[in-house]
DNA sequence: TTACGACATTGATCAAGGTCAAGAATTATG
DNA sequence: CATAATTCTTGACCTTGATCAATGTCGTAA
């Protein structure tokens, strides 16, 4: 089966609390959508009437400037919902733009159909509560790090935020993603983040091959940031 | 009558939903603070059991970094809360710091006590998804402005912002903090923030009498940005 | 296999805004 | 009112990271 079902909702935090009644209620109004990459999903400013989840794929959140310049806000994968937090914001206007990096499939969900459902479930307000409390503080860690660190740190951080927990010595890390895209989540430009990924290697903190990057010595690259 | 009454309260959106028992609730569990300018109320990292209103006064959120140096995040003004999302964040914990700017009173609330309440209040949850979803906004604009836009446009922008609705040729802006924390808040530094002033002045854009500002060319600024 | 397009790297140069230091202006305080 | 303490402004200089341009690499499709 390859339409959204029960059990895939179950899965995902936000739906978990609800009673089956309102899980197929939203099914009814969810539909799927599959999208080649670098197709558009929504732009900002366009009028917001469903969130979704992403099934699989891959799709970058982003804003753009005049002049064109783009600035990826957040990068969406497999099994996260998104947009979620614009059906209590003033204005029903997606507030960044949303493409695909890769050929994708979305789940969608009806904005109004679902905040009825909110109105018999506390305990979905509770987990979209957690969920944009989570998302307000990353915010407000980036702000911090784009305003105290220097590129160096951002980058660092990064790499060392990918970690798995149980972290080893040598520790391996795929980029999940072109290097221009990481660079602009962490608002550096692509020259940039390669020549820092070039000192660090120089550096012996780390060894960069393609997309893989092993960390060489995981307590240096702790002690620059 | 100084002290905290439901007549103040039934001003607050957030407590608005509240029926009159659940407000004798949180008036009980709720203190005064009468703090004097630059006091610290909380600090980064330090655990979180309490959100506030602010009375009187005004009050800076912000984050400091290893060498010292300060980012503003946001100015508290009277009757706003602050520090609601930490009540759902995974860990209970200030992720910034408060200091008051001024003399300052302010109502702490019970988080535990107040997320009780929220269970048996469907409304007063929808009232702080609408809090916290503009909060996510602005801070996704803050974003925004850092990573797109240039110093310039950045407090081009904080004025035209700071115009009243009803906006009229030669409108007057008085600036409610010093200069130093304007800066901040908008990530420039005091000097540069006095230097871009002084540019817009000889543009004949603005005119500045210590914290008050003239804009003289309304349309010109908005050509700017 | 080549040829094309996207992604990535490297070098040379530049500019926005930061830093440091001195002085002016404003505000608070005894 | 005088003096101290902030806050603000201005000048000279510097640094980070951006820009521009050329070249290299890799994967895909004809």
């Amino acid at each position: 089966m390859n339409s959204l079902n029960e059990n895939i909702l179950r899965q995902i935090p936000l739906f978990q609390a609800l009673d089956e009644k309102q899980l197929k209620g939203v099914l009814k109004s969810s539909h799927v959508l599959s999208l080649a990459a670098k197709s558009s999903l929504f732009e900002r400013g366009s009028v917001a009437s469903h969130f979704y989840l992403l099934k699989s794929g891959q799709i970058k959140l982003f804003c753009l400037s005049e002049e064109g310049d783009e600035k990826v806000i957040e990068i969406i994968n497999p099994s996260e919902t998104f947009a979620e937090a614009i059906m209590f914001m003033p204005k029903q206007i997606y507030p960044v733009c949303a493409e695909t990096l890769k050929n994708s499939e979305i789940y969608s969900f009806d904005m109004k159909q679902f905040r009825g459902l909110l109105e018999n479930s506390n305990e979905t307000c509770f987990r979209l509560l957690a969920t944009m409390a989570r998302q307000l503080h990353s915010r407000i860690s980036d702000i911090d790090n784009l305003t105290l660190h220097n590129a160096t740190y951002r980058l660092v951080v990064y790499l060392l935020g990918e970690l798995p927990e149980n972290a080893v010595a040598l520790s391996n890390i795929h980029l999940d993603a072109t290097k221009v895209i990481i660079a602009s989540r962490l608002s550096i430009k692509p020259e940039t983040f390669s020549r820092i990924l070039l000192r660090l290697s120089k550096q012996d903190l780390i060894e960069v091959h393609g997309n893989d990057v092993t960390l060489l010595d995981v307590e240096g690259l702790r002690a620059l940031v």
